[in-house]
DNA sequence: ATAGAAAGCTGATGTAGATCAGTTTTCTAT
DNA sequence: ATAGAAAACTGATCTACATCAGCTTTCTAT
């Protein structure tokens, strides 16, 4: 038996159902509270260290939550459509962004503001129980996303993430894959020249297929294996 | 200036303020259903993929949480006195545990039963939103050490734990080192020898002193810029 | 249409750190 | 006190990757 924890994707996401604890009065201060905005391809949704002033939620496309330092970015998660965003900048005397968030596709995302969603968590319970719920959803993913990155090699991290973007993001076989070399070496912490080599294998192996930005999963079982030996 | 979530402390444990949320009934309930257990070094308080029956408050001494495979453990905090853990478990649907416990020194701790500690969660919305900032700061932690065991290389590491046990942990710059050269591999990420050859550079370079079982840190200033440059 | 820039690809080289194979020191239990 | 075990230490070797350097293909913008 496998630990079930050892793979960035261990969670699938259910439907946001946060909202729906919160009565009809409460439902009107989030919307009159909250903004959507459009995002292209690239851009910053969020940045570490600026002040944290609301939650996200991406209704639509696809987004990558990371740390930022001089050398390096270390993509936390990523965030396909129906994720919330933000959360853990909540916190004792902390008001500032504690992590960054950029859209890896065009994307729409709803700003919640801090104070209106604070003030929710902390006057009705069942809305702060699904919060937490939420979180803790997410922390598990990020968990084994932390086991995968510092335990597994090259091929076994690769393999992990093509099967998170089956599983968890894009829920089919196929799809339309949103990433450079660069990008997936980036989110597997690996050198753009180890992606490229590991892809090609793959697809020597007969693994997967990539046409133009298609890419579909030939044998996803081999891949779990893969993953799991690391 | 450095990133501020790229070291494995970055937030200092603030005393439990958790219960005082309570009221006197509700803590008359939480005490009827806590079980308080003393265990020795090395012993099990948690294991993985078991029932998640209770949350768990350290009161006294020192565990690791951590992630098991049939390969490797990774350990995702240590935590010292005053944390209060196990409840990443709760999260819809599930009812295991998500990672293991044991005790690096011998330990006291509370064992609070999940459901009343849950159903304070769901009817209390101050204590949810405490429980919620908790949650935060203990994420928080965990991207710092993501950070520092996948992108600092050995010397950063070492240095990084010894400050957060000074920081942290043991809050003092001569404190009791608990931890054997092979467990200090364990919670870097690195091979035994490793680990020795780099304890062995920084006590040679006089940056710290390690007599019996006291760890004393000679140069904190100089074992941060190690840890910060990786 | 075409130049310039990305992105993709490939082989050669370099290196951080694991692994291996010991020896020495310290602890532990009778 | 002493044997046996664990922990600490050390040098030699090995290896999984990164890095580098260059080449080809694809995209993008005028």
């Amino acid at each position: 038996m496998t630990c079930k924890f050892t793979n960035t994707c261990t969670i699938h996401n259910k439907n946001l159902t946060l909202f729906d604890e919160l009565s009809d009065e409460e439902k009107k201060l989030v919307e009159e509270n909250t903004l959507t905005v459009s995002y292209k391809k690239g851009e910053t949704i969020c940045k570490q260290g600026s002040f944290a002033s609301n939650v996200m939620h991406i209704k639509e496309g696809l987004a990558k939550v990371y740390l930022e330092s001089e050398t390096n970015n270390l993509i936390l998660k990523i965030a396909p459509k129906n994720s919330l965003i933000g959360m853990p900048s909540i916190y004792e005397g902390n008001n500032t962004a504690v992590y960054s968030v950029a859209t890896y596709t065009e994307s729409v995302v709803d700003l919640i503001d801090m104070k209106v969603f604070q003030q929710l968590l902390k006057t009705n319970a069942k809305f702060a129980f699904r919060a937490l719920n939420i979180m803790n959803e997410n922390i598990i993913q990020i968990y084994g996303r932390f086991f995968c990155i510092s335990n597994k090699q090259l091929h076994g991290r690769i393999a992990d993430i093509l099967l998170c973007l089956k599983n968890r993001v894009y829920k089919s076989n196929t799809y339309e894959f949103a990433f450079s070399r660069s990008e997936l070496a980036e989110l597997t912490n690996m050198s753009t020249e180890s992606v490229i080599r590991v892809m090609k294998n793959f697809k020597d192996d007969g693994l997967i297929l990539q046409k133009d930005k298609t890419l579909e999963i030939l044998n996803a079982e081999m891949l779990s294996k893969i993953s799991n030996l690391g």
